[in-house]
RNA sequence: GCGGGAGUGGCGGAAUUGGCAGACGCGCUAGGUUGAGGGCCUAGUGAAGGCAACUUCAUGGGGGUUCAAAUCCCCCCUUCCGCACCA
């Protein structure tokens, strides 16, 4: 064995040994229970950064804890490798991006080998490949024939830096791209969608087998994403014309107290409303002014809205009164039906409008035990209470109402029970090259063609010019793909050269891992079967209305086709947080990579470029544009993968954020060579550990040093063992064998034939054997290295793990605090098993204790078993 | 505005069916080893007071429940995240 711990040499060794012997490659296996353990594939740009290391290390510990305890286990990678960044390198460096993206996979794909993660490489897949591909093609043509997918002219989301349309999901904060922060345009298109909402209602509901494993807050975050809101459509004739506004409502027990009427500024119905020549100009002028107004101001609470009326009046089918239409763009032309009832008296935003152009307010609910006056009152009354002014349902509570007033309208024939959602059909439609082409083609006599499947997949053509200066998509201009021949009458006619939103790719990627090469079909139902859900899901928070809800949605339209029978794609989930690193900044030359900052020692920095001072500023999420990445790579050269892997896992729980530390990696390194130290010191001790397991007589209960290191190991392979069960807090699993580590130095280890040589060479041993297979799913390749040193002939990969023993994990004898008045005042040291009886009695004949009392009188004693005992004085 | 998370030493973080606050690591201090430095080893390290045994204070702030509160309840502050006229 080699004094020193060359991590260079061992990690590629045990690389190439778990390749050679193909230990991660999973089979459906029937005789053991089956673990799918996955992390959100990358998207291939060329280099692994920290969020990854940490990432995979999370998902690597448990999967490898996972296949040591006997489960079948699948930990599959591949690549979300269609997007706009290949592209953007094609125009700008005259890259094809396929090559450009094989390149980066190819870097990427070494540099996941060279941190040693236990992926089954064999079922490696790129969305980008056509054998992939071509089943997104193949689920849009289900989806066509079961009319979850269509064609629509609508208003979509346009992002002129990306130049493409986004989904609803892909706009943050109202109307900001999500890829490249710009702010985006609203655009009427033609386009095509899925019906998600078809699904929204077993979307939300099945929360319910999600909750308790996966985090509150994506709960939550999907939830008000979906907006569920149940009440009723109601039908306002118009006055003087044919026709009728159809609102929805959640409040149908206000219904009495409607004094206007608003519509969103885009309702097509406006313009039919003008009364005049001169009105309808204005209410044209209003709608383009509503539509060039920022979506924020637009939107945001605290600004007046704008109104303008049409002339034109409805009429209050319960009052039957005649009530003015006004147009405002308050009103959403998205949601509901892009008209509503205005009950200023119990609305809000309502009374607002109502005040701002002196429209009547009614009140139609009263709150318990006083009166309201419609010309003094300052907000609206929202809450419920009972109802008046409301013809036969007078007198009614406002909540018994909602549900009168439904049953009555629905007999009347003028409206209905309704539910709405906030949630809006998927815009899929891409106007860019590299994506997936949606299989459609466009005949003159036919119409819109599918593709028929056996001549999938529909290939994206190579000879592509990325003149960005042409504009539209690249793949309008290859008229080799755009023109062809209609399946149906052999007519000439041109593709369809929309490419699908790459978060279809992303949407069944798991279960296609479950059957990768599959070219019959797009995966084989038993074993989609036998492995969905995945049972530990693993990526960032940014996906929790993104990836998560579209994978959630897909996959139910898959179980729907038969390809499964899981309700639910992801059994658990984890969020793990960002890597974080404090940034640099300089007043006169911004943000500033390490190399341009002296550390003067003192806790100020200088700036090497203008020698002034620099603001070490907070932590936040690593960023290229804020200078404070560091890549993995220079990690692994200098303090090999197991570093920094452990490091990743050990400066915080998963869950939070992680702030980066170039000392704290070195502490990590430091353990592993204090446990490669020891054991190389030892070697003679531990010589062969591997081979045989401890006899438990070979212990001898006598020797005290024994026994402390046998109990610690059985506590500590409990503690490791239950915090991959539970909480996956890694951080607390190697701080106690850090402790175990410290133990062991701090045990004086005797000479070879002293009468206490055994029982401390066989607790020593069983610790260093317990020590390996606990730290095997942080840092594999330095304790494949000692097992195999130690006459290990397996695989610690293989397991199995380590097991414990409650009885040798008792404590003996205890160190028991005693409080008086709920402040220690002495430690006893009390046999475990005493009882409170005896621990009391202990107690009062205690000298300090006795001290403690002297001149006052025990009023109670207070036992907690194998905690502390409190006396209470008085 | 609504919803959710977080706030513990110089720093990252431990400890929540209420029961020894600060495990483990970083940093710092001292000693040892070394020609020096680094590395490694040992000890110390929440604050204040005291020669000391020890005492007092301390988990964002203020109240409360309890023999006992970082943990439970109420009010407030700070911060991060999500949603934001959704009818």
């Amino acid at each position: 064995m080699n004094e020193l711990y060359s991590f260079h040499d061992i990690e590629e060794r045990w690389q190439a040994e778990w390749e050679r012997q193909a230990v991660f490659q999973c089979h459906e296996r029937v005789d053991r229970p089956k673990f799918y353990c996955l992390e959100m594939f990358p998207y291939p740009s060329g280099k692994l950064h920290m969020g990854h290391v940490r990432n995979y290390a999370i998902g690597d510990a448990i999967a490898r804890f996972k296949l040591m305890n006997g489960y079948s286990v699948m930990h599959p990678m591949g690549w979300d490798a269609f997007g706009l960044p290949a592209e953007n390198a094609a125009i700008e460096r005259n890259v094809h991006p396929a090559t450009w993206t094989m390149a980066n996979i190819d870097a990427m794909r070494k540099q996941f080998k060279r941190l040693g993660y236990a992926f089954d490489w064999s079922r490696e897949v790129a969305t980008c490949h056509p054998e992939y591909y071509r089943w997104c093609q193949w689920l849009f043509l289900k989806m066509l024939e079961k009319g979850i997918a269509c064609r629509k002219r609508t208003e979509v989301n346009w992002c002129g830096t990306c130049r493409t349309v986004l989904a609803n999901e892909q706009v943050e904060s109202g109307n900001v791209c999500w890829r490249c922060g710009q702010t985006v345009e609203n655009r009427e298109m033609d386009g095509w969608f899925l019906k998600i909402t078809d699904y929204a209602e077993e979307l939300l509901n099945d929360h319910a087998l999600l909750e308790g494993h996966w985090p509150e807050r994506v709960l939550t975050m999907q939830k008000n994403w979906i907006g569920r809101s149940e009440g009723a459509y109601v039908d306002f004739p118009l006055v003087g014309k044919d026709g009728k506004i159809r609102v929805f409502t959640t409040r149908p027990d206000t219904l009495y107290g409607a004094t206007f009427m608003v519509l969103a500024p885009e309702n097509p119905l406006v313009m039919t409303l003008a009364d005049s020549e001169e009105r309808c100009a204005m209410l044209r002028a209003f709608a383009e002014k509503s539509r060039q107004t920022d979506v924020i101001e637009r939107t945001a609470t605290g600004i007046p809205k704008e109104g303008c009326f049409t002339g034109t009046y409805a009429v209050n089918p319960l009052t039957g009164e005649d009530i003015p239409i006004w147009v405002s763009d308050f009103v959403l032309w998205g949601y509901g039906t892009g008209a509503i009832m205005s009950v200023p008296a119990h609305d809000q935003r309502d009374f607002e409008f109502a005040r701002k152009y002196a429209l009547p307010i009614r009140i139609v609910i009263a709150p318990e035990g006083c009166d309201l006056d419609s010309e003094s009152m300052e907000s609206a009354f929202e809450a419920v209470g009972k109802m008046i002014n409301s013809g036969p349902f007078t007198g009614m509570s406002s909540d018994a109402g909602i549900g009168a007033i439904t049953r009555y309208i629905e007999e009347k024939g003028i409206g209905c029970r309704a539910v709405t959602y906030r949630l809006r059909d998927w815009g899929i439609s891409r106007q860019r090259y590299w994506g997936t082409p949606i299989p459609i083609v466009h005949c003159e006599r036919c119409g819109m063609v599918p593709v028929p499947e056996d001549q999938l997949p529909v290939r994206l053509p190579d000879n592509i010019d990325f003149d960005w200066s042409l504009g539209g998509n690249p793949l309008s201009r290859v008229e080799s793909f755009v023109s062809t021949r209609c399946p149906i009458c052999g007519g000439p006619a041109r593709r369809e050269t929309d490419t699908m939103d790459t978060f279809i790719d992303s949407s069944w990627y798991y279960s296609r891992y479950c059957d990768p090469r599959n070219t019959r079909e797009i995966v084989d139902p038993d074993k989609n079967n036998y492995w969905i859900p995945v049972d530990q899901y693993i990526g960032g928070i940014e996906h929790a209305v993104m990836h998560l809800l579209y994978a959630r949605f897909i996959h139910k339209v898959m179980r729907d086709l038969g390809y499964g029978r899981s309700p639910e794609p992801f059994a658990r989930l984890l969020t793990q947080g960002m890597v974080c690193l404090e940034v640099m900044r300089c007043p006169r030359d911004g943000y500033l990579y390490p190399e341009d900052v002296i550390d003067n020692g003192d806790g100020s920095y200088t700036c090497r470029i203008c020698n002034g001072p620099v603001i070490a500023g907070r932590s936040e999420k690593m960023s290229k544009s804020k200078r404070n990445t560091r890549d993995p790579n220079d990690y692994i050269d200098r303090f090999g993968a197991d570093t920094i892997r452990m490091f990743s896992l050990f400066a915080a729980p998963p869950q939070k954020d992680l702030d980066w530390s170039d000392s704290g990696v070195e502490g990590v390194f430091r353990f592993l060579k204090r446990i490669w130290r020891f054991v190389f010191d030892h070697r003679g001790l531990l010589e062969g550990l591997a081979s045989g397991p401890i006899a438990a007589e070979d212990f001898g209960n006598d020797h005290a040093g024994a026994e402390v290191i046998h109990r610690k190991t059985h506590q500590t392979i409990k503690r490791v063992t239950e915090d991959f069960d539970g909480r996956y807090h890694f951080n607390t699993s190697i701080s106690a064998c850090m402790e175990i580590v410290n133990l062991l130095y701090s045990t004086p280890i005797p000479e070879e034939g002293a009468a206490d040589y055994q029982p401390i060479r066989c607790a020593v041993r069983e610790a260093v054997y317990a020590l390996l297979h606990m730290l095997n799913p942080f840092a594999p390749h330095m304790m494949e290295e000692l097992w195999h040193e130690l006459g290990g002939t397996s695989l610690l990969a293989q397991g199995p793990w380590v097991t414990w023993d409650d009885a040798i994990a008792a404590e003996q004898s205890i160190e028991m605090p005693v409080q008086i008045n709920g402040k220690i005042r002495v430690r006893l040291t009390v046999s475990a098993d005493a009882t409170p009886e005896e621990l009391e009695t202990r107690v009062r004949q205690d000298e300090t204790v006795a001290r403690w009392v002297e001149g006052k009188t025990i009023r109670q004693v207070i036992v907690v078993p194998q905690r502390l005992i409190n006396v209470v004085i008085k």
